[in-house]
DNA sequence: AGCGTTAACTGAACATTGATAAGTTATCGG
DNA sequence: CCGATAACTTATCAATGTTCAGTTAACGCT
């Protein structure tokens, strides 16, 4: 049960409707990623979905990476809101603090493939493997940084916290890359390890969080 | 400065000698890897460096897989001996603990490479992926446990110290897991994105460290 | 010394991959 | 209706892992 879709020839664009057809490729990429992972989305099968010929889609990406990258941004602007949510919803900071490591694993426990791609693939070509922590002082409006700009919210987050009076056990920015760290070393266990006997998974969540909030707060 | 590298043809070997040839074809293997990353290491640069043709190789291993494989075991030899090395020299199993973790850290970060290989590749095909953490039950005999095998002794080491009347916050297998996960976030962090701007490497590790034994052990 | 078996090895080839060059077609403004 | 050009195709490239069919050389045996 493998590759038996070949879509009908697709008619040719309007003079000016190119982005369209952009998007098409975007979408038959993204939905043949998440059918059949990183290794069975080439480039002949994606055009083949959408219906034009394979060297068409580089009319509209430099190549594959570029491809891959402007599918990570639009998963990451999932991850982004999220967390714009909890800006808007709590007001505590360290409640903030403890809800984006929640929705940080949510995210990444329910789109694992996007996952993959952007924070664990050391097998893809040096860009992409950059996307998730590309330096933040990169332009933020180029593709790839969505990474960066989640872990700058945490930090943020962090600095609050300090702020409001509450004693950290290291500078703001070394807390939010241990706790990152942390919450990655999670997220990529069950990703890349589903075979594993794990045990339960709901306390594997909650000890993650809790290990890491008593580790960075002073306590006395 | 790519490749330059082409060996004069090897002699045929000796009858029955073909176990050396096996040798040969795993350490050009390992060095071309070390040189020059996954992605350059070919069956048909490694048949080059041997100095045979490229379908030989299939005469010693069944396909590509199972040549890394046997790189990746042959690395994890040297993670196992340094935990050896602290079943034989300390005995307070807290400390055990904490050298396990310091010993982790090292052997991923001075063997990136083969890291990213074994633990966080999750591009490359299903059987390698699981070498890192493939069931405990397996055939401890067959290639691609050597993960496991170091998983087991950290957790054998939590089992110790809770026997020595420690209390611990969680069960000895789940308080594994955390430190592993811990430890896998802070070295894959380093490994897969060197370009980010991290903070202090060293206070990274104590405090990843920190953060861990912390949070495992009872303090009331 | 010669012969047959077979381990050790080679050359040519295949299907896929990402990518490029060069040419074609259809749309649209004037 | 015509010329410019956006949109697209066909043919092709080099590289990859892998297989097939054959060849060569080492060894035991008579």
């Amino acid at each position: 049960m493998t590759g038996f879709s070949t879509v009908l020839p697709a008619g040719r664009k309007r003079r000016g409707e190119g982005h369209t057809r952009r998007e098409e490729i975007l979408q038959a990429a993204k939905d043949l990623f998440l059918e059949q992972g990183y290794d069975s989305t080439t480039i002949r099968r994606i055009a083949d979905r959408v219906g034009i010929s394979a060297p068409a889609l580089y009319l509209y990406f430099r190549d594959k990476e570029a491809l891959m990258l402007a599918l990570c941004d639009q998963t990451f602007a999932h991850l982004i809101e999220a967390v714009a949510e909890i800006e808007r919803t709590v007001a505590d900071p360290l409640e903030r603090v403890r809800r984006f490591g929640e929705a940080y694993v949510r995210f990444g426990l329910t789109h694992p493939d996007e996952y993959r791609l952007v924070f664990l693939n050391a097998n893809i070509p040096e860009a992409i493997r950059k996307v998730g922590h590309r330096a933040a002082t990169d332009d933020p409006t180029k593709p790839g940084v969505g990474g960066a700009l989640v872990f700058k919210r945490l930090v943020a987050f962090l600095v609050e916290l300090e702020a409001s009076g509450t004693k950290l056990n290291y500078p703001p920015d070394t807390c939010g890359e241990l706790c990152w760290m942390g919450l990655h070393g999670l997220v990529s266990a069950f990703i890349l390890k589903p075979e594993f006997p794990w045990s339960d998974r709901e306390l594997l969540i909650k000890g993650m969080l809790e290990i890491h909030l008593k580790g960075i707060l002073r306590t006395p």
